[in-house]
DNA sequence: GAAACCACCTGTTTG
DNA sequence: CCAAACAGGTGGTTT
């Protein structure tokens, strides 16, 4: 497993254990286009090609990873994926017209004086973020107060950015009143644009020592972990997710669900894993469900053991985001029931030779033949 | 516990060894007035007001049921006391645990600081009601507001007295957020007591008459009995009803359960209790399911003690009617906790002769002002 | 038919 | 301190 201490920090962060560090809302690919160049090599010796970020993700903890193998560096990015926001604000269902609220952001209204003021609702009182000058500031402003005050599971007028995605992170820093401080006089977005500019570099800069990556960059951030219980990994099928990271780094939820949320980790092996998601109201809990005990088996995971969850942006030239998913082994307490190879995860990844997804050398990308390109937020169908 | 054999016939009826002797379906009645003005003496010779009809019940079994303490034809209504409650918690075996559910009463949640919280489902989602000092004033403070949340419709912890009678009437004047909030504040009761103050004079004069009773009676039944099976009593958390039973005397559930169908019941001490009733497919059984486990925890019931189950219609010029149920010893095997002297000897039923009709001295039912009757099938509204 | 999945339920814990 | 959250359950339905 992946120890949190072993991550890079970010500039000022400080490791606390057990602390979310680090932020917010990511992207994940909907379409699982094996695009990569890198070649990971296991223990019996056998090549594998993987993703790229999960190549810097590995080399990070001290794991071989080779040249891929029969790879073109022209590979990359053939891919039509987008994972680049759209620039246009997410159209608004109906607002008031008339009076002083904004025709096309939440939260904005017009001033007498031809400013946009900011306003949020918060415990049902009215919060005032300040009057800007531009409509599309306020609105700005809002989703930033939002981000902080509803914790970032609310609407937005904005999807999230390169930048914007580092918000939450960047809020950790400060308390609630900061916040909104930096919103009212107009130091919040140079701030963030700081925040979120040594933020990327730094882990550029730490996945170096791969060398190839070094114009291009690959950021990648812990999300959270979690310790198994013995439900997690028992017959219930399903994984708890902490309201704290379910709310900050997975998708809104909790609204009558109106479709099916699945989303999609890749693990070490850049085999694909799909959850679905979901929030029970009885329990007031959110949980994967489908695909959950079917990862428990293959990784043979025991309460106590751990899962950590990331999130890999390649980012050469074409966007590249997605979300992993680690396992670690929990204490070792109590006799191991000596499951036919523990050591499927940390360290070991030995055999299993499933190589359902890759394997051969020539792995091709069948799947691609869809014409109509979907981009997914966490699986779910967003453009 | 009684025996079957020896419990006192209806006119008309004929005694069938193990055959159906009545009609399967019965009604409860969807108000839980309390009307009693007597008292049972207990064995700590503590008293306790109970229903009319069970006092008859009780009777039957010779027990001691004395005239209701303090009562007098002029003492209804004087007191501001929401509720009459038992004096003395019941010593159940599954009690005192540190922390949890009240024992007792639906909605209520023991603090760690020894205070009582209460709260409410109301459309899947929990409602915090607040923390009280009084386990008691947490019972109540679900009644309150399962009263407006629910209509009425649904298990109370407390029968209805003098004072919350009026709790339909009184709430209607406000909105739901509104009683919540005085219920939490702690001023409901206050209010609630005024309002039913000013507007209970008629109350006064309906109860004033004791003589009328004599006239009304009280039908007494038994439906059936269960000996429990060690799952019965088991975390499985339900109760078989032998099918022979289900089917004649509980309401049809076999078909594609439309809705919930809850049953009330209350015990010797007029608590209510209410069961989910449902069918299993999958063992062909029917079942008591919710609510089933805490009878048993409370009861501290065990593999083969028994639960008998009656029907009790009172009929003193306003109907009444609702369900008993009972629970009995069983064969002695084992260190049996001593529960306060239940002592119900199976076969040792006395004095069948008891009277079909009850003839209490000053039986006076408060409970009517309704105007519309609700007639309940088992808690459910059916007229 | 078995296993997984699903939507509920609840007592206890804890931030 | 107390209200929310969650670990550990349930029966039923789908795969």
């Amino acid at each position: 497993m992946i120890s949190a201490g072993t991550r890079p920090l970010l500039p000022g962060e400080e490791e606390e254990e057990g602390e979310e560090k680090e932020s917010g809302i990511f992207v994940c690919s909907g379409r699982f286009l094996r695009s990569s160049n890198l070649c990971f090599r296991k223990r019996d010796g056998e090549r594998r090609n993987i993703d790229k970020g999960i190549a810097v993700w590995l080399r990070r903890r001290g794991e071989e990873v080779l040249p891929q193998e029969g790879g073109d560096a022209a590979g990359w990015g053939r891919r039509p994926e987008i994972t680049n926001v759209p620039k246009c604000p997410i159209p608004s269902a109906a607002r008031g017209a008339a009076s002083g609220s904004s025709a096309r952001f939440k939260g904005v209204v017009l001033q007498q004086n031809g400013h946009w003021g900011a306003q949020i609702y918060f415990h049902h009182s009215r919060i005032w973020l300040g009057t800007f000058k531009s409509e599309l500031a306020a609105a700005r402003a809002y989703d930033s107060a939002a981000a902080k005050l509803h914790r970032g599971d609310t609407h937005r007028n904005f999807p999230f950015t390169e930048v914007t995605v580092h918000e939450p992170a960047f809020q950790d820093r400060f308390t609630t009143e900061a916040v909104l401080d930096m919103i009212r006089d107009g130091s919040y977005e140079a701030k963030l644009a700081d925040f979120a500019l040594a933020t990327g570099k730094t882990d550029a800069a730490v996945s170096a020592p791969a060398a190839t990556a070094a114009a291009d960059g690959v950021v990648f951030r812990e999300l959270f972990q979690k310790e198994l219980t013995p439900s997690d990994v028992g017959k219930l099928n399903r994984l708890v997710i902490p309201k704290k990271y379910a709310t900050r780094y997975l998708p809104p939820v909790s609204a009558e669900a109106a479709e099916e949320l699945l989303l999609e980790f890749r693990d070490r092996e850049s085999r694909v894993w799909v959850f679905r998601y979901c929030y029970w109201k009885s329990s007031q809990s959110y949980v994967f469900t489908k695909g959950w005990n079917k990862f428990v088996k293959e990784k043979g995971l025991r309460a106590r053991d751990t899962v950590g969850f990331y999130r890999c942006e390649e980012s050469d030239g074409r966007r590249r985001s997605y979300c992993l998913i680690d396992v670690g082994r929990g204490g070792g307490e109590g006799p191991v029931e000596d499951e036919q190879g523990i050591e499927m995860a940390y360290g070991g990844e030995e055999d299993d030779d499933e190589e359902e997804v890759m394997s051969g050398p020539a792995a091709v990308d069948v799947e691609d033949k869809e014409e109509k390109r979907e981009v997914k937020l966490f699986g779910v169908l967003i453009g």
